[in-house]
RNA sequence: GAUCUGGUAGCUCAGUUGGUAGAGCAUCUCCCUUUUAAGGAGAGGGUCCUGGGUUCGAGCCCCAGCCAGAUCACCA
């Protein structure tokens, strides 16, 4: 049985109130809606006649009750809007009812109606709807936090716990309409990546989310079982392995939106699963994919902001094209001024410990250079720029350089400090990308949990010829975030992981299970007062204390009317 | 995984050397009868995250745990 409060009992009692009314709290047929708050708001004033007659439908958000009228706010998906009810013109016959005790006294803030009646602009200047009809949709039985904004636009009692925020993000939903607005640009954002990449002729495919063997990135996967085939199940890390076979098979330009999954720790920029936008372009190579993600995000910015400069942070991002482009080696050169692009494994470890990034022994060649450039490049790129020609050991499924030995053709795009993208001019030469396979392997052999492993189907894909591709992978999240001035994963993801919520430890007995053990009916809204719930908790009682207890119990909540119970009644209960 | 911070009413938060749990909003009652974050008056509402300990007495002190956030580690 659920403890409830107060309010919710007094919730439950209102709907019940409306049964008795004859009024279904939860009615089945469909309320047509002709205008929403936003649009009335915006349009009345120019075109009038259109809103003599408009049907609305949404959330009772605040009420003023003032007698014979009332002024309310009803929040629609667009937002709110005043409503004025009259009580002659809600209910011109004798009856009241519907004002008097429907709106006036069951109706609450979170409670859904459907109205109708005539738009008009009130005395103080605010555009709003007279009602003449009222209609209770759903009756809520919970109440909702509610934010208050003052005339200055300042937030008063916001709803702000982020647990609560996550766990119950239907509730922030509602009453945090900020929190709405991430979730469509996020929408939007990938529509805008869909259209942009469909125009261009290319076939968005959907690949296994369950895969055999997980590849195409470097990450620890989430195990599964499948009972029919008997056999383990990955949670794909990637998608790149299956689309590059769909390039095989005679596709010239694939794509797929994936959520993919990754075992490994959370923080503001992880989660477990998270999206990607991965493509595939056969015949094309790395240059040629800058030039596209430069236009593809460029567009993406005009489409959510009207322009390439995006606020994020203290920072005021500007994605028009073109972006800067620096080598690896270049932008270390640029933020330390040394030149490490001739050093060998002994020079560069020396200049890391110089430069202060943490190594160690196992680290080589291309490890070593990654780390001086997360330590002293990545957090100071703000602008977006593309960051090219990656050191092969930790590129496995990149082509290799075509004139700059040890390197790979790849790059990423880095905007705000972090990775927004992937890509690289694949790999697909099926002999090296063997060998690249088997030093994962040895890596894997030596403890990296994270190595990539051997794909034999892929290999067989890629001997019988994958043409030249250029590939890339989007983070739909991280872009997000940067688009909508996010700083958490957790803000553009509506569901984001948690924890689960600490279950109630005791399953409260119920009233029969009271009266087993002799307790008076009346008497068990008192125990369950003085916080005995369970039959356990009741026989842990002393008598002595527990007869006290009721009593005064009994005189707070006002039972003067029920017998108090004896101590003999209770020692009876206890024994 | 480590460190720090937090968890008190439906929400946002106070809470003094350890001494009867508070405010604002929300809720309820009454008054007011076209308002603009809150018109006025009154009332109700609590597992102080959980479990131990110290104490005559714990929201507060000690120990263990749970959940969250931030930072770090990890995440090519």
């Amino acid at each position: 049985m659920q403890i409830l409060s107060e309010q919710e009992l007094l919730r439950r009692q209102e709907k019940e109130e409306l049964e008795k009314l004859g009024i279904n709290p939860y009615p089945s047929e469909t309320f047509e809606v002709s205008a929403f708050s936003k649009q009335v708001k915006e349009e009345f004033e120019k075109e009038p006649e259109r809103f003599k007659e408009v049907t609305m439908a949404g959330r009772l958000m605040s009420r003023r009750i003032m007698g014979s009228a009332s002024f309310a706010e009803l929040q629609d998906k667009d937002g709110r809007i005043q409503i004025y009810l009259r009580r002659d013109d809600l209910c011109p016959e004798d009856d009241k009812t519907l004002y008097n005790t429907v709106f006036k006294k069951i109706l609450g803030i979170g409670d859904f109606i459907g109205i109708k009646g005539y738009a008009f602009k009130t005395q103080v200047g605010e555009i709003s709807v007279h009602v003449t009809e009222l209609k209770v949709l759903t009756k809520s039985l919970k109440p909702l936090p509610l934010p208050k904004t003052d005339a200055d636009g300042n937030v008063h009692d916001a709803f702000t716990d982020p647990e609560q925020r996550y766990r119950q993000r239907y509730v922030d939903l509602v009453v945090n309409p900020h929190v709405k607005d991430a979730f469509v640009k996020r929408t939007q954002l990938v529509n805008s990546m869909r259209n942009f990449l469909a125009d261009k002729g290319y076939l968005e495919v959907e690949t296994p989310i369950l895969q055999p063997l997980y590849g195409g990135a470097a990450a620890r996967p989430f195990k599964t079982h499948h009972n029919t085939l008997d056999m383990t199940l990955y949670l794909r890390i990637a998608n790149e392995l299956y689309l590059k076979r769909l390039i095989v098979g005679g596709f010239d330009g694939v794509f797929e939106f994936s959520k993919d999954f990754r075992n490994e720790g959370m923080s503001r920029f992880h989660n477990p699963e998270f999206t990607q936008v991965e493509l595939y372009v056969a015949y094309k190579d790395y240059d040629w994919m800058m030039d596209l993600v430069e236009a593809m995000v460029e567009k993406v910015a005009l489409d959510l902001h009207g322009t390439t400069e995006v606020q994020v942070g203290e920072h005021k991002i500007n994605f028009q094209r073109p972006w800067k482009r620096f080598t690896m080696f270049e932008a270390i050169e640029h933020f330390t001024s040394i030149d490490i692009s001739e050093m060998n494994e002994d020079q560069l470890r020396a200049t890391a410990k110089e430069l202060k990034v943490e190594v160690d022994e196992t680290m080589g060649k291309g490890k070593l250079i990654d780390e001086i450039f997360g330590e002293h490049c990545e957090p100071k790129l703000i602008q977006p720029t593309f960051i090219t020609d990656y050191p092969v050991e930790m590129s496995p499924l990149a082509k290799k350089h075509r004139d700059k030995e040890g390197l790979v053709e790849r790059f990423e795009a880095i905007c705000n400090g972090k990775e927004i993208c992937n890509a690289f001019s694949e790999l697909n030469d099926p002999i090296d990308q063997r060998r690249r396979f088997e030093e994962q392997l040895e890596l894997g052999k030596r403890g990296d949990d994270e190595a990539m492993v051997l794909d034999e189907d892929f290999l067989r894909a890629l001997e019988y010829g994958m043409p030249p591709t250029a590939g890339l992978g989007v983070g739909i999240d991280r872009l997000s975030m940067i688009m909508t001035n996010s700083n958490s994963i957790q803000d553009v993801l509506f569901f984001p992981q948690m924890k689960p919520e600490k279950k109630a430890t005791v399953t409260a007995a119920t009233d029969q299970d009271f009266e087993e053990v002799g307790v008076r009916t009346e008497l068990i809204p008192i125990l369950r007062k003085l916080n005995v719930l369970t039959i356990d908790q009741l026989k842990e009682q002393k008598a002595g204390k527990l007869l006290n207890d009721m009593g005064g119990m009994r005189k707070k909540m006002k039972l003067n009317d029920v017998k108090a119970a004896s101590k003999e009644e209770i020692e009876s209960w206890l024994a």
